[in-house]
This record gives C-alpha cells, structure tokens and sequence, in this order.
DNA sequence: TTGAAAGCGCTAACAG
DNA sequence: CTGTTAGCGCTTTCAA
C-alpha cells in the first residue's frame, strides 16, 4: 500500500501537509491541496489505521457491547446494532462488535489497549457488573438501557413508565376497567434488567389513578406457557377485557388462544403490544402498540457518544417518549349487557 | 496506561523480552517468564492496539459485513453475528462490524487502511459486486453464501439443493404427491441471492425423480400475502397435501390461515419449514423443519479465515448438510377415500 | 537465553 | 501557508 510519505513525494510536498489536508486541521493554499487530492487518488492511498491510531491516541472505533443470548429481543438488538454502524459512520467512525460473554473483561480490554476510543453498552443490568468500570474510567461511554443507579453515566432507552402509563390511558379511554398484563418471561424479570419493571411501575401507578384494575403475570414465550397464563387470568379476573404484552414470543400464542376460547379482538377484548413496529404489523391482527423505537436509540447512543469524544455532551439519562399507534386490535370496552 | 518499556523496566529486562513473553515467539526461561508477567499484572499492562498493529501490520481484527436491511432472516443475521464475534474471540480476533450500505467502498477501506486482517461477507448476491475486490486483493475472505461464480473464492453456506431435496423426500415418503412450494419474498428473488433458487433446483430435481408434483409461489410475509397466495395454490392444486415453507414471516400466517379452511395438520396437510430450529419450536403448530445452521456457519466461517491467516487453508466451498427434524406439522398424506 | 536498535506510518508541536 | 522533526508503543532483525 502506498504511504503518506510516498504521497507528498508524488505531490511535491511534506508529510505534514498531506496529513493536514486529510485532516483539515490547518489551512491549506487550494494549489497545493488540489495536487495532494490528485496524487491521493493516483496512488490509490489509504491512511494506515495503525499508524494513525498510534501517532494520534484515537483508533476511531467504538465499541458496541450486545448481549450473548440470541433468544430475546434479536430484531431490536440486531436493528440497534446496525443503527449504531451506520450512524457511527457517518460520523467517521467504525463499529467493533464485542459480545457480553466476555463481561467487564472485555471492557478492559478494550479501554486498556486503546481498541476503542469509546463504547456501547447493551442490555445493561439494573447492577451491572461493568458499570464501576467504567465510572472508573475516563472512555467515553453510553449505555442503552438504564441501571438502577445512573449517576457518573450517559444513558439511552425508551421511557418504559410512560409507555406503560400510555397503555393504560388508551384502554381506560376506551372503557376497559379491568386489564391484564402479560410480561416477559420470568428469567427477564430474574436478570433485574429493569425495563420490565419500569413498565409496570407505570402501568399501575396510571392505572391506580385512573381506577382501573391491573393484573400482572410473567410468561415465557410459546403456546404452552400463554395456554396457563391465559386461563390462569381469565379465571382469577374473568371480567378482564383489555390485555397489555410485552413479550414479542407470547403475542401470537396469546391472539391464537383468544380466538380459540371464543373472545373476538377487538370486540370482546382489547389488546395492546409493546413491541418492534414489525411484529405489530404481521401479527394475525393488526396490534395497536407502542413501538420500541431500535434505531432512534442506536443513533442517540451514537450521537451521544461522538458529543462526549469531541468534548461537548454531558452525563444525563435520555428518556425517548414513547408512541402509541392505534391499529385494529383496541376497540371500546364491550359493555355489560352485551 | 502503561507501556511495554515501563513493564520492561519494572522487570529489569529488555523490550524485546517483553514483547516474547507476550507472544511466545521465542524461548523465555521460566524464572524471566514469571517476573515479566508479574510485572504485567502488577502494572495492570494491556498492549495498545495501535502500535501492535502498526509493527506488526496485523491488527487481529477480522470485518463482518452484514446486510443493511433488517427485514428478513434477522435472528439468523445476528446469530451468525454473534458466533462470529465469539468463535473470532477464541482465536485471538476482534470483529468489525460493517453494514452493507457502503458496499465495495468498505471492502476498499477495510483492506486499504490495514483496520482489518480478514474479512467476512454476508448476504452475498449471485453477482455480487465486492467479488471482484475480493478476488483483486491478498486480504483473506469467506463469503457466507453462494454467489454465481466461485472461483477464487472461499465460501461457506447451507446445502440449500440437498435441503430441498430433503424436504421432498420427507413428503414422498409419507405419501404426499402434490406440494406446495411456499417461497420467499418476489424481491428476495429478484435480488438474486441464490439461496431461494438453490432450494427450488432441489426440491424439483428430486421431486421429478420421486413422481412428486411442485407448485411453487413466492410470498411475502403477512397475512394478506399469504391469504391470496394460498387461495391461489388451492384453487389451481386442490388434491395438494404437502407444503414447503422457506419464508419465516409466512409461516405463522400459513399455519393461521389453513385452520381457518378447515385443513387440519398433518391430518390433512403437512407442512415441512426451513428456518431456524427457535420459530420451528414456537410455532403454533411444532414444525417439521430443515433448521438453519447459523452458528454453525458462523463459526465454520472464521475457522476457514484464521487457516487462511495462518497460511494454512484453501479456497473452496464449504455446504453444510442439511438436517430435517420431525416434529407435529407432517404426518400421511390423507387417502384418497377419506 | 537475552539486548540493542531500527523502523512501522502517521500526527502534531515547533519553526519559519 | 508550508516544512522539519520528534515521537506514539510495539515487533523483529541482528548481535551477543
């Protein structure tokens, strides 16, 4: 590969001033910066990255932290991640995929040999093990997802008590006076990710002032967990007329079940998604739901971070107000005489 | 951060000890050994990436490309992605992530600036216009998927023919002589990437030799989608008794949509899928299906990359064998008389 | 079994 | 507006 060195000789000037027109660091005569672009482009040159990370202290890389289990949330992890890439970009830099396995090892690893000048933490836990790390440590860093304490950290996720406060304004609109709530699977609620609970918290605080009854029961995906849970609700709360999931692997079971036990959607019942704008829209009935907005927290995350590398950004937490989009699985409460 | 002369000094060796200790290229005796690692620990010493790859040109990183758009095999996507970065892990390699969005640039710059030793291409298209790049340079590749034209080129894919075939075979045998063929996506073709095509030659080819009759259709994901599409297929087939699925977002709708015209499975029909083994599992129906290996290619895949780095290693195509798993969704073609 | 020293290719003072 | 030069931290000959 041809070096920047080989470049000024081709160009008839000195190292520095090739460097300094890539970078744009010092004025440059419009002459002189025409030639060094057109012997660029003859030679076909590359900065070595090596070299450059190594002279400047900046690999421009950040590091993206996503979780090892395949098993829960893929298509918004997966969309985050390619949110965070393409944002990262555009922004000049590159994306170095670490998997949670290697847990807080990977975090010093990675800040200690100068890989990354910066990281992406997701699925953070409510008391994250690499957490102090990073309070520890003056990289740069965001987390998607909030911990229990967010002091000393810059934080991105979407506001799960308003999202649950939204649901329950929409069904208790609506009529509905007594909703149940089908969550994640109890290992989610085991592994204190927060959200879960976040979701919760403002589904019953809204749902306590607005007199309306909540019913909260854990499920693992597939039919055979929803076929419990469901008969399990209806029969401690049959007169239970709106349902909130937030479990993509429980949204189809519970919709089939529904049909199977002779309740229609949206006439009989109600039922409100938190879910990926996608599953809302292929599922059997077309969900009302409150989308987790992936990509609008990839490029937050990213944006977040690139202020905090160029020395603007604070540390705060960054709630995204979350969006109900009403399709065609809510309906008015069915009245009692019906 | 501490540097290598700091630990060396703190050791009272040289540099170049250091660094042997480090890579194990020379004989250290044990009394040395154990002081320098002392002195590593002691120091909390990480070599710093940039200097390691500028005197080495090799950065110990290895590019995944993966595709820009999130709308189809996303779990199978991120998967593989995950089993690349862990099996990369265990061989002493970081992974880049790259969407496809920059195309051939990223292949340029990946190999021009030295960020990475390797790289890994996904979603490759029957005339995928990297190829030439990739054959054009001596950075080490593996195509995950099978463009037209081979040569030169080391790649690593499902035997999508053979699962084809695999799935016809399993039909014949249970007496099915009409089947459906339910595809991906018209735009999944239409982008050429082989795979759906692979599968349709084997499914064909084996069904002609077994006396089997194939309908083929493409579908998108959805229930209107499916609705039509299987409204279609009825009306042209009626006797059809056996359904292949190659289309995640179609299966939960076929599965919907054939109780609803009171076909039975496998009482009346029996549907074969081929996606990966979780939406088999927890489908409404428990789905006989060809599973998608991704972590098998995922790993087989940095395997071939690291015995090309490591000067061992060959361009070939690799085509893993398809594997069916019988599960509830097929059973005997229903007899005529019934 | 170990050291000394010459770079790797680039950046960023410092000097003009 | 441009050039000179001293490193950045590590690897790897060459020499002992």
């Amino acid at each position: 590969m041809a070096t920047l060195a080989q470049v000024a000789q081709h160009a008839g000037v000195s190292a520095s001033t090739v460097s300094y027109v890539l970078s744009g660091k010092r004025t440059i005569s419009t002459a002189t910066r025409l030639r060094v672009e057109q012997s660029i482009r003859e030679l076909g040159y590359h900065p070595n990255a090596g070299a450059r990370a190594l002279a400047s202290s900046r690999s421009n890389i950040i590091a993206l932290m996503v979780p090892l289990r395949t098993d829960m949330y893929v298509p918004v992890m997966m969309e985050i991640a390619v949110a965070v890439a393409t944002t990262a970009r555009t922004h000049g830099y590159d994306v170095l995929l670490l998997t949670g396995e290697e847990g807080p090892d990977a975090v010093r690893r990675v800040t200690g040999s100068g890989l990354a000048d910066a990281m992406i933490l997701m699925d953070v836990e409510l008391d994250d093990e690499r957490l102090p790390l990073l309070r520890g440590t003056d990289q740069p860093s965001v987390l998607i997802g909030l911990p229990a304490d967010t002091s000393g950290l810059t934080c991105v996720d979407l506001d799960f008590e308003a999202t649950g406060a939204l649901c329950v304004d929409h069904l208790a609109m609506l009529g509905h006076r007594d909703i149940a709530v089908i969550g994640e699977a109890p290992a989610v609620y085991e592994r204190h990710t927060g959200f879960a609970e976040r979701t919760l918290d403002g589904l019953r605080s809204r749902a306590g002032k607005l007199g309306v009854r909540v019913l909260h029961r854990p499920c693992g995906g597939g039919y055979d967990a929803m076929s419990v849970t469901l008969a399990r609700i209806l029969d401690e709360r049959p007169g239970t007329s709106g349902f909130v999931v937030q479990n993509e692997q429980a949204v189809e079971p519970l919709l089939a079940l529904l049909r199977r036990q002779g309740l229609a959607v949206p006439e009989d019942v109600s039922v409100v998604a938190v879910c990926p704008d996608q599953v809302a829209v292929q599922a059997s009935v077309r969900l009302t739901s409150v989308s987790i907005p992936a990509q609008e927290m990839g490029r937050h995350a990213v944006e977040r971070l690139v202020a905090k590398l160029d020395g603007r950004g604070t540390d705060d937490v960054v709630l995204i107000a979350p969006e109900l989009t009403v399709r065609t699985s809510t309906g008015p409460a069915p009245t009692a005489a019906s």
